[in-house]
DNA sequence: CTTTATATTAATTTAATGTTAATTAATGGT
DNA sequence: ACCATTAATTAACATTAAATTAATATAAAG
């Protein structure tokens, strides 16, 4: 019964070789395996088997990773899985697209199995801390109001730092480096100078306190409920 | 006697998962909830539970949600309850059919459990200071004769202005974003100025003082009640 | 230590909105 | 049809909040 570490992970490929390599290495440290090839047999999947993590293609005919990701994120009846996209290590547009869709980790190929099961056990560690912290949450983000709520009080900020703020809570814990922060916040296309990140988190400190907002020097800010 | 908030809240949703997602996290809240899946079965629960909220989704069979709020709000032996739509996000603000069926608020889809609670919490306060003042929201807006009623004071407004009031009264707290504005009040094919909005709202804070209308700048405006 | 990344603060620039007045378009009465 | 009024828009300029840069200070990593 628990040979299987009680996870359920679903493994989404259009390749067959890779499929099967990757749920071979996978089985046999315990894991229970699905496979699918293509996102919407991965849908239907998902429904019944209720994985506690999905690696994803990004790039597959009928329907890509990140459609399928975005698919999952919003529905709202499914246990959220941890997602994590499989990615060549050149289609790094993917991780900007990614993460708006939700997705959890990247894993670029070539996969090398002993770093691929290291990555599945500490996503799988970081699902638990987020059940378990489910009920500390402290952090509403009211788009049509622009306007956050913390700790009950009412906080209004100004468009860039709102929209800061909105990327960093919107996956708690996860680290977001300054170009993910660029891509999202800025837009791809514009270029500011090397402290302008700094400045606007700074204000967000002043405003929020400064408990909330880590840094992570050298990789990038990181948002922590208390 | 107060394990429930002294609060019945009433979902009605056509989609047992939606029902039962919303009325799970509503319910963990300390609510007394009731559920219904039709305006139907709304109508004939409201009679007996007295609800102080309902959340309503707009797209139903059989009795859509703008019909039941209608219905609801010209029944004078009733103690009205706070009424918020559920809406797709795509539904656009043309919907505004809603709130002069009498609508409070809407919770677009799909819904984030933590701002629903807060979303709640704060029309249910909303609610408290109805009752406690003298029984009327302090602004009413009659679309009949142009005319808006701030604070006991009649006010006539020209066209535009009153539609620009209209439409930014029609959800208190919610930013409008000069597209939505040009969309809504203009029409979508035609072209103004750059300042045109701006005069009006001007006039607008001329006349009712510039306590309501609030510029969140780079984002857009928004109504407030106080 | 030395380097490198980030923090902090103040100064500056920019973009958005505010304001007023002048212009044009509608409306209404005689 | 004409004038008088009111409304809507545009245009020119002012103001201000917000965003950015610049300058300097700290702190972490090697």
């Amino acid at each position: 019964m628990e040979n299987t570490k009680g996870h359920t992970i679903l493994i989404v490929d259009d390749e067959p070789d890779i499929l099967e390599f990757l749920s071979y290495n996978v089985r046999k440290e315990g894991y229970k395996v699905f496979t699918a090839s293509n996102g919407i047999e991965a849908l239907r999947l998902v429904q019944q088997i209720n994985p506690s993590l999905i690696l994803l293609d990004v790039m597959m005919p009928k329907m890509d990773g990140i459609e399928t990701c975005q698919v999952i994120r919003k529905d709202l009846n499914m246990v959220q899985p941890v997602i994590a996209f499989l990615t060549a290590r050149t289609e790094d547009y993917a991780q900007i697209a990614g993460f708006e869709a939700g997705a959890d980790d990247y894993i670029s190929k070539p996969i090398r199995p002993r770093l691929l099961i290291s990555k599945i056990e500490s996503l799988l560690r970081r699902l638990k801390n987020k059940a378990g912290a489910e009920g500390t949450a402290n952090i509403v983000i009211d788009r049509d109001r622009y306007m956050v709520e913390l700790e009950g009080k009412e906080l209004q900020l100004p468009k860039k730092e709102f929209e800061l703020l909105e990327l960093l809570a919107s996956r708690p814990g996860k680290v977001f480096n300054r170009d993910q922060i660029l891509a999202v916040v800025w837009g791809n296309d514009t270029i500011v100078g090397e402290r302008t990140i700094d400045v606007h988190i700074r204000k967000l400190r002043e405003k929020l306190g400064d408990t909330y907002i880590r840094t992570i020097k050298g990789v990038g800010y990181t948002f922590n409920e208390k």
